[in-house]
DNA sequence: CGATTCCATGGAATCGATTCCACAAACAGT
DNA sequence: ACTGTTTGTGGAATCGATTCCATGGAATCG
């Protein structure tokens, strides 16, 4: 299909050089002479010049690309991490090759292998499950790894987290202000440490701020939206059913959400929720989510600088960014003439 | 860093096999003994052989890696379009290598370039600029293109395209059959095919359902939130405002949003409002968004398609796939009791 | 002025997998 | 039994850029 396409040697003709010289001056190494940089530059210009990725990574072990695997672009947090490491990555002259593990351990380990095979750079993940066995082939292979978001016990690798329990504290602190009791928690999976942090956070903030502690409170999802429906619909039904909901991620939010709309729940009113997450559309919705905020950011672009170390050689601290609880009108008083049913 | 890597030499020696032999088994070529095949697949799961992809491509001019060059991550629409193409090319065996070109052009001439260098079998782009230079390499060196979403003039490439007419059509039937007569359109740049088609959508719809075709009503805003808060505000401050806003793409339409809002306007009351795109949360909103929709998932799926027979030498037909109005509260009648100011 | 350093340069080896080519062994056909 | 085919195999060339090494000429120093 592609005709044949134009190499080193071909610069090198034109330009009157050897294919050695022409190398150097795309290279910017210092030992080239005005002249050939000038009629190497004049042939590239000339030529449209394109150097072949593969040939050069093949002999110096440099590919320039890291690897990015995420749980599900759709979730606009990761997007947006998506996003934010991948303008930090480019910045520093590295493009990204994103991979969607869409919350399946399959996939993520089909993407780390294609990653190995790509002999990328490093590769930054928000791992799925404990034990993968492509996880464990990238740390065998010395492959520069960072953590984000996520981390996996026993795996010693940097990571960039968030705070969840600051938070979730003033979330805690929050709700039993407003005269909350029975708070209904939707957490993530316990397999992965999000999912734990923030459901241990949870349990701690509740005993400290005198709220329930009923087991029966805590509704166990997936981090998708459905299974936020679901745990809203579960918890509604409880013989004592909660005056509150906290949401560990923000799919399960709007999950939860569906649920509340449905039922003629008034939000803030009927019943409060606060989301982990914050989402720019959150602040439109009627009434505005009340949220625990971090930075995605700042996220994803220390992720990137982690890596840099790590491929540098370092060994460079983890980093724990904060939380903190952004009030919104979804998580008003519990209306005292309503009641619960 | 990465210690010395496990070759096909050392897989071919510990099998007792001519390298040649083990890339013939690795490959699938019939040409291969069972007991070579035996040994082979022995020896690479002994020693974890990740080929080097970079090696194979080299020699065979195939990566297995797709370019899909989208314009913004983080607007869902995108998001969507972006898995659904990833995971239609992983399951042909592609991986997929994400630019995002942010809506800007020489992010946009980055990427590709990028993509030039590393070989990739094809690319997927939603292309931003008209005569952008880096797209023109890409077309010269015949490297398998489509585009998705949009087009560009003058480039004849198979492309896979939103027919905004029909969901534009049924928006302003709906708006003028509501009592709408000044419908306010905040367009998307006009240097984008989708900006320029759907506002000549709405101006042809406008004068067949006899509603206003005064071009003060036509706000150009660029796809991005911020455009659409400044198009809504702009919209309102005229001497005849309009009573009902459409906006070209969601984004713009959560922009607006933010401005009625602020402004303390009911929609769906006070003023109508419609967005092209469809996107989940859309319909938790209160009101509920009316969308004019269209299938993203099928628009991956397809992109991959067109894309896997032009790289197979084919020259497929472009395809349009319909939009459709999703009618929610958000376009109710304008209340006559409030009227306008 | 001869010896040494410095510099730009070209030739050749190299990275790791694929594939052409040649060759040997096994087997079939007349 | 002797060609003629098939089949599996290894050696070697190849892809395109990088980099080690050697070389010749200019510059520098005692």
């Amino acid at each position: 299909m592609t005709g044949p396409s134009i190499t080193i040697k071909d610069v090198a003709a034109l330009a009157g050089v050897s294919a050695a010289t022409a190398s150097r001056v795309l290279s910017g190494n210092p030992a080239t002479s005005p002249q050939s940089r000038e009629k190497v530059a004049a042939a590239v210009a000339e030529l449209d010049f394109h150097p072949n990725a593969q040939a050069r990574a093949l002999r110096s072990t440099r590919t320039n690309v890291i690897g990015l695997l995420l749980s599900d672009v759709r979730n606009p947090f990761f997007a947006d991490l998506a996003h934010a490491a991948e303008q930090a990555a480019l910045a520093e002259g590295l493009v990204t090759l994103l991979g969607n593990a869409n919350e399946s351990i399959p996939q993520q380990d089909r993407y780390l292998d294609t990653f190995i095979s790509q002999r990328v750079d490093g590769v930054i993940a928000a791992p799925q499950g404990e034990g993968s066995s492509s996880l464990h082939a990238l740390l065998e292979r010395d492959i520069p790894t960072v953590f984000v978001d996520r981390t996996v016990d026993g795996i010693d690798v940097p990571s960039v987290t968030t705070d969840s329990d600051s938070g979730i504290r003033q979330a805690a602190e929050h709700l039993a202000r407003q005269g909350h009791e029975r708070v209904g928690y939707i957490a993530g999976p316990q397999t992965t440490s999000t999912g734990r942090d923030r459901l241990k956070s949870f349990c701690r903030a509740a005993r400290e701020f005198g709220l329930s502690t009923d087991p029966a409170l805590t509704y166990f999802g997936d981090f998708q939206s459905a299974s936020g429906s679901a745990g809203a619909h579960h918890l509604l039904g409880l013989a004592q059913p909660p005056t509150a909901l906290l949401a560990a991620d923000s799919p399960m939010a709007v999950g939860a959400l569906v649920t509340l709309n449905r039922k003629g729940l008034r939000i803030g009113r009927d019943m409060a929720l606060i989301a982990f997450d914050d989402i720019e559309w959150f602040s439109l919705l009627d009434p505005p989510l009340t949220v625990i905020s971090h930075d995605v950011e700042a996220m994803g672009r220390t992720a990137v600088r982690l890596l840099l170390e790590v491929i540098d050689g370092q060994k460079p601290e983890s980093v724990v960014l904060p939380s903190e609880l952004i009030v919104r009108a979804s998580s008003g008083t519990p209306d005292p003439s309503l009641g619960q049913p």
